[in-house]
Parts: C-alpha cells; sequence; structure tokens
DNA sequence: CATGAATGAGGCTTCATTCAT
DNA sequence: CATGAATGAAGCCTCATTCAT
C-alpha cells in the first residue's frame, strides 16, 4: 500500500503548506505523483484524506501522554511530567506537518470535525484536571478552578508548539520541556 | 453610513457562526437586508469585510492593554496587570463575535492576513517580554527563557478566551481574570 | 422571466435530440446562449430543469383530457372521445420536444421522478377504466378486464403519439384521432 | 465459458434493477463475483453486454412470434394468433430481467442502439400489417389504416407487458393472453 | 486466463464579483 | 446610491477502460 501512504505524505505537505481551503486535489496529486483516480481509490474525498491525517496525529499525542503514577518503584510525578512533555514535543517534531495541520488547519471546517476535536481536546483537558486533583491531595499543587486551570495549560502548550515548530531557530528540545514545565508549576514570579 | 455598520454587524455574526469560508456574501446580505451591488459598494471584496472585522478587535484589543508603568503615584504592578486582564476579558464579552473571529477563523486565510496577525501576536509577544523583563529588574520575576513564557502565556490567554467565550455556564469576570493572573504569576504548585 | 422561458425552452430541445443523460448542461447553455451560472440561477440542478418540462407536459396533457358526461346537453359519448382523442394530438403536436421527452427519455431516471410518471400514468389508466365502466352500465362496452383494457389503450396511445411524431410523413391528426378510436372501439374485425 | 454466461445473468439483474445509467460496471462485477480485468475480457465495453442482452432477448420475440398460416392442416387463424400471443407472455415471462430491459431500459442510449430496435419494431410492424393485410384479403378484417393499427397494436402489446411483469398480483397468462386478443380484434365496443 | 491498481476525460455545481439600469 | 441579474473561473468527484503482473 506505497500509494496511499504516498498520498498521506503528500496530503500532509500541501495541507500544511497551503491550508486546508486553499489546498486543492490536484495540488496533492501533484505532490504525490498520482492521478485524479487514484486519489479517490484510496479516499473517498478530500475532506477524508485530511480527517486521516488529524486522527493519526491525535493518535500520536495520545500514545504520548501517559498518566502520572504515584506509588514505591515509580519515577518521582516532576520526572514523569517532564517526560510527557518532552515526549509530546518528540512526536510533533518528528511529525511536523501533521502537527501543523492540527494545531492550525484543524478549525472550523465542519460540524463533524470540530466535535471530534473539540471531545479531544475536552479529553486533555480532563486529563489535566485529574492531574491537579491528584497533586491538590497530594498537597503539591495549589488549590485553582482546576477546569480553567487545565484548560490555560493547555492553551499554553499548543500555542508553544505551534511557535517551536514554526520558528527558524528552533531551541533545544529538553530546554523547552523544561521551561514549559516550570511555567505551568511555577508561573514567572520569584 | 448606517448601510456599512449593518453589513459589519451581520458580517461578523455570519463569519463567527458559519466560519469564512463556509460563510457565503449571500448569508451576509441575508443577515444585513442590503442588495448584493450595495455589498460591493462599501467593500471590495468577502476578504476585506473579514479583514476589517479582524482590524477593529485588534484595535479593540490594543486599546484594552496598557503598559505596567513604576513610579510613585502609580498602582502596583500587580493591579495594573489584573486591571489588564481585566479589561481584556470586558473587551472580549462586548465583541463576541468579533472576538471569535479573530480567535477562532482568522488562521490560514491569507498570507497578508497571516502576516498582519503574526506581527499583532509578535507585538503581544514583545510586549509581555517587556513586562517580563521589567518584572526582572525589579526583582518579581524569576529568571526563565522570556521570549517562550511570553509565548506560553499567550497562548493560555487565547485558550481560556475561547472558552470562556463559547461555554454556555460563563464564570464571573473577575474570577476568572483572578485565576488567569494567578496562573500566569505562580503556575499551579503550592 | 425572458431568461427563464428560455432555458426551458433550450432544454426541451436538447434533451428531446440528446436524451437526458447525453445531454449536457453545457449544451444547454449553448442553446440557450447563457453563461453556466445564469442556468443555476434558474434551475437548482439539471434534473430539476427535466422535471420541470416533464411537469408542464404532464398539465398539458391533464388539461387536454376531460372526462366524458352523459345527459341531456351533452355531446354524445362518440363525439366526446374523439375530441379527447384529438385534443391531445392537439396539445402534443404544439409541445412536440416535450411531448418527446415525456415519453421516451422519462423512464428509468430516478425514483423519484419514476414514481411521479408512474403515478400519471396510473391516474391516467384509472380515467380509463372509469369510462370503461361508465360504458358497461350504458351497455356500450362489453364485459373485459377493465384493468388490462385501460393499459392496453394507454399503451396503443402512446406508441402512436411518438410514433406520429417523429416520421416525417406525418399524417392529418384528424385521420389519426379516428383511427385511434376506431381501434379503441372496434378492434380490428369486421 | 461459464465466466461469460455468468456476467451476462449478473448484467441483466443489474440492469434491470437500476436501468442502464444508473448500473456502474462495478456493480455487475459484484453480482458475478468477477474481478475488473475479467470482464472486459469478455465484453469490449458495458454497452456491449447491455446490447448483448437486448439482442438475446430480440431473439426469443422474434422465436416466439410465428407467421399465420392459412390452408388445409393449418390450425385456424385466430388459434394460430392466440398461440402467438400466449408464446409472447411465455418467453417474455421466462426472461423477466430481459424483458424489462428491452422494454424499459433501451431507449434513448445510443444511435446504434435506437436504430437497431427502431428496426426491431419496424419489422414486428411490418409483420402485424402483413397479418392486417391477409385478414383483409379473407375477409376478417376491416380496412383501416393497417400501418397505424399495427402500431397501435404494438404499442398495446409493449404496455401491457410491462404492466403484468411489474405488478404484484400477476394475472393468470392464458387471460391476459384471450385479453389481449379480444381487444385487439374486437376493441371495446360491444 | 485472471486480476485489480491506475488512469483521466468529463460532468455537475458553487459562489465571489461585475455592471447595466 | 442601490439593485440584482449575469458571469465564468475553479474545484470536486465518478466511472468506464487499460495494462502490467
Amino acid at each position: 500500500m506505497r500509494r496511499r501512504a504516498e498520498l498521506l505524505r503528500a496530503a500532509s505537505k500541501v495541507f500544511s503548506e497551503r491550508g486546508y481551503h486553499a489546498a486543492t486535489v490536484a495540488d496533492i496529486l501533484e505532490a504525490a505523483g498520482v492521478s485524479r483516480g487514484t486519489f479517490y481509490l484510496y479516499f473517498p474525498s478530500k475532506r477524508a484524506v485530511f480527517e486521516a491525517l488529524v486522527d493519526t496525529m491525535l493518535e500520536h499525542i495520545t500514545d504520548a501522554l501517559q498518566r502520572v503514577r504515584v506509588g514505591p518503584g515509580e519515577a518521582p510525578p516532576l520526572v514523569q511530567m517532564l517526560d510527557n512533555v518532552d515526549r509530546l514535543l518528540i512526536v510533533v517534531e518528528e511529525h511536523r506537518h501533521l502537527s501543523l495541520i492540527l494545531l492550525r488547519e484543524a478549525v472550523s471546517l465542519d460540524d463533524a470535525l470540530d466535535l471530534k476535536l473539540t471531545s479531544f481536546y475536552e479529553r486533555l483537558s480532563a486529563w489535566l484536571e485529574g492531574a491537579l486533583e491528584l497533586g491538590q491531595t497530594m498537597g503539591l499543587v495549589r488549590p485553582c478552578d482546576n477546569t480553567l486551570v487545565a484548560r490555560l495549560s493547555l492553551g499554553a502548550l499548543k500555542e508553544i508548539l505551534v511557535h517551536w515548530l514554526t520558528r527558524e531557530e528552533a531551541k533545544a528540545r529538553d530546554h523547552v520541556a523544561r521551561e514549559i514545565l516550570d511555567y505551568i508549576l511555577h508561573g514567572v514570579f520569584v
């Protein structure tokens, strides 16, 4: 299934460069070196390739994030959190095009797609809220409006990812991971 | 110039509800109760109305944010910062449609528009960086990668605004402002 | 609404000459001397113009046929029947294109359209059955399977119309009408 | 040549159910359980299978109809005619799909195909005309416009066949044959 | 003989923009 | 100033047919 993979690759390039609407099926065909009919052999529509790309990236992200475990034999929570951020950065860096598609193009396309993304981010948010609650029971996290704070953190993450992926002078991954975590944990005050 | 204002109002409603691409000029016409020709009397293109709306919102935001001043007779920095966040929330709430257009629709439309928004956010970022540096000279802000941290804060803000505007059970403005500031300043740790 | 009429005229010509499937929207545009967009200003789809044409012809036919009335002051049944056949021939001759579309092209296009035509012919059949029953009560018509006989007569009529419309050497209308009626009434035996 | 027969069988089913245009080669492939390439091994095109089906049915009909013979040792003309109608009904009932394809789908497809059918029906018409003339010389048939009357009879037959094949409550074949013949011979009058 | 992946011509429809009145 | 009929470029998708394996 070389062809399908090639189409996905081409589509991810085209979508991330031109954006969903500006990208035409013809652009993808050209980028993939494939004929019109072949495209529709593997995907029922332009929208469908796009969704496939989005789905792929959602899975990558889901795989990268792991619930923080407490208990003997487990790494310290802070380390686990840093690892999560680090894995997120790795996967995002590895799939630059897909990440940019997810972060910038997958907005306001479709009710169905909007819902899919909304629920995904909602799940991420809930996951963060859970971490906050856990931290609170452990006495590590200060009391706060967990919903809002989870959302704030999610927004901070999304923005920094786009920023990191699109700036030429990409900073070192571990430095970025460290700064993100410090920011979320301690804010900016001394 | 009642007509122009009416068109802007209608466009902001339509764009925020349907999104830039799904919205048709016909939708705006209908919402404004204006004929096709009249539309092009006031705006050269669909894109132009959209840009006008974006511009308006950018100005509102610019107006809402004021540089933190230190010196005798000035309010304490913390208060000024809280006021900034509060004014931001006020203006965003006042212009719900415009805000959603800016935050959700004004993405990947156009190189020119992308550049305009990029520079705007760049300016906001720089403004935040400035604030961080000021805080650092005053010994209030811990040393950190100011560029990254400014960006993180910007992302946190953008996300929370969308969240706040689109959730039914909107939380009280001052509560949200307080949480935002606490988050940026102290993070989540005790 | 000159344009809509012109489009209908052009479409009836194109459809009757090329058939529904072979006819392209471009053919109609050319025949009407109208641009692509204009077509869709007046009709939502190729199918819709076609259906409009069919509808028109169905109405013409419906108008042409009148129930046979018995009673003092009414023309003799035979005369009324002959008048019906004659009016049918007139309307069919007047709308040559539409008639051929209805008789030859409006077949197996669409479930909805098929149903519309099926019901129309069913109604015609029922109308004929009614006439047969009336004739039977009057002692004029021999007992027979009215449903079948109505259908046989309908088929005879449809076929003769196509034949009459498409042969170069068109026979005189009143002659054809006379022959049709004689056939239905007396068959071929002496 | 099992394959070819299977394809024809599948095609007749598909064409009669979906109609020529709505039927896709893929439909036929699926119904026949055969691969794409194989189809084109046996038939040069979609049109060609269709035409093969039509040809088959035309032959069946041709075989069913036999010229009425007069002379010592021959069955009475009326009986021969009734036999013809009966054989027609038999063959049509035996090849339900093919019959419906011929009667409903084989219209306006192609100049070549149209011509083939036109000539076939022309031949049938001529055959009927011959029968009428024979009847007239025998003093059995009244003088009439033989061309028109032949066409009327042909139309009556075609319509009744479709009707008979598609109605659920199919009436008994001999009843239908009897009614057809009575109709053609005596019409509806007493 | 059989397969099924690949092809690309061709058709329908949308919608931003123009312009004569 | 206002109108709305007319335009046509542009894009998506279908499906009969081919051909290398």
